[in-house]
DNA sequence: TGTACATCAGTGAACGCGCGTTCACTGATGTAC
DNA sequence: TGTACATCAGTGAACGCGCGTTCACTGATGTAC
């Protein structure tokens, strides 16, 4: 068994990270194998040892941010979703509509970045764009001060906030509108989240 | 002149009809020039009679929503856009985060389906796009309850819940999710929009 | 311990299809006379 | 009014490029003896 075990699923780990900035940044159509196989450090023929196809790879790119390049991000932000706190519904919702995560596209949510890509990718995809979601409302909700009423119809409407905030300014031409969507958001996603 | 102007602004009027519909529906990229002109009533190699390139369609598709489909679509809520009333953003929050318009792929507004294509479309593209979340803005705050403060904040911030709350429906592969979304979304946008 | 072997990650050339775009041609119809 | 002409929207074949995928081959390295 030559090439050990680790070798392998460190390269598999370095097409992946690649593939989820690539995507992030371009999209998933304009994204050829040949670049995601390049900022690995590999070349294009490899890529079929270790996915089924371009789709599997989109589904995994996804999939990937909540424990990977997300939990980089939560731990900036002061969230420890192994002890969560009723401060840090706010702290998601500073960190998530800040002027920081829009400016960066490559490390960004996959949610703000490619939800219409998603829409029209396969079954797996979908499913690992939902799991982000989930993820961010069950933060929302259990991290929301004590004593709030609706607090699961509060996080998802805090969820959709954030990332319709986000979306839209990232698609805005004029910067100054961009900001002005982003922080009018912000301001009501923090409304929303406080007693 | 032979083929009247009508003749030859109508041809061009079905075929941005058509893109606007099957790139609301399947995406820039997943759409092809033989479809739109097929959809059209028209064959291939005319399509460049009337436009420079795919990308000049796709922001003529954009924005041709807003006086076009998005037109018929206010009527349907019963906003007339030259006669404003107080209670006019409650209808347009209403119309925008309904069931109906989740579920009319075809004729849904474009920032729903398409802002992840918009964001890496040309800047021709990209101000089409703006002008729809613009007028939406527009039209949420000029037909607010007359007695609100931060009008333009809440109208921003309605306009993100409205845009996140589908795209996220639209996305999600759990239907019930979708909904609990989309209700929860309608639910905040009322609140912001009443004094 | 050292060496031959087997495995499989990695390589890069080649394939083949799809699609945006071009082009020479057609033919419907408005206009000049 | 009728007819020849000119224009240009429309046609469909062809081009050419890019990219996902395949494939025969290489070579690094773990294992058996």
């Amino acid at each position: 068994m030559p090439y050990s075990a680790s070798h392998r699923d460190a390269s598999r780990a370095k097409i992946v990270e690649a593939a989820r900035m690539l995507f992030n940044k371009y999209g998933f159509q304009n994204v050829t194998i040949d670049q995601v196989m390049q900022e690995a450090g590999l070349t294009r023929g490899g890529f079929y040892n270790h996915f089924k196809n371009k789709e599997a790879l989109f589904s995994e790119a996804v999939s990937s941010f909540l424990m990977g390049r997300g939990a980089e991000w939560r731990q900036d932000a002061g969230i420890d979703i192994s002890n969560l706190k009723p401060e840090m519904a706010q702290q998601m919702v500073d960190a998530y509509l800040s002027s920081k995560h829009l400016g960066d596209i490559d490390g960004q949510c996959p949610m703000i970045a490619l939800p219409s890509d998603v829409a029209r990718a396969d079954p797996e995809t979908q499913e690992a764009f939902q799991n982000l979601l989930t993820a961010m409302v069950w933060l929302l909700e259990t991290a929301m001060p004590i004593n709030q009423a609706n607090r699961h119809q509060n996080a998802l409407a805090s969820a959709a906030l954030c990332v319709g905030g986000m979306v839209l300014a990232r698609t805005l031409p004029d910067s100054e509108l961009a900001e002005d969507v982003r922080s009018a958001a912000h301001h009501a996603a923090t409304q929303l989240i406080s007693a």
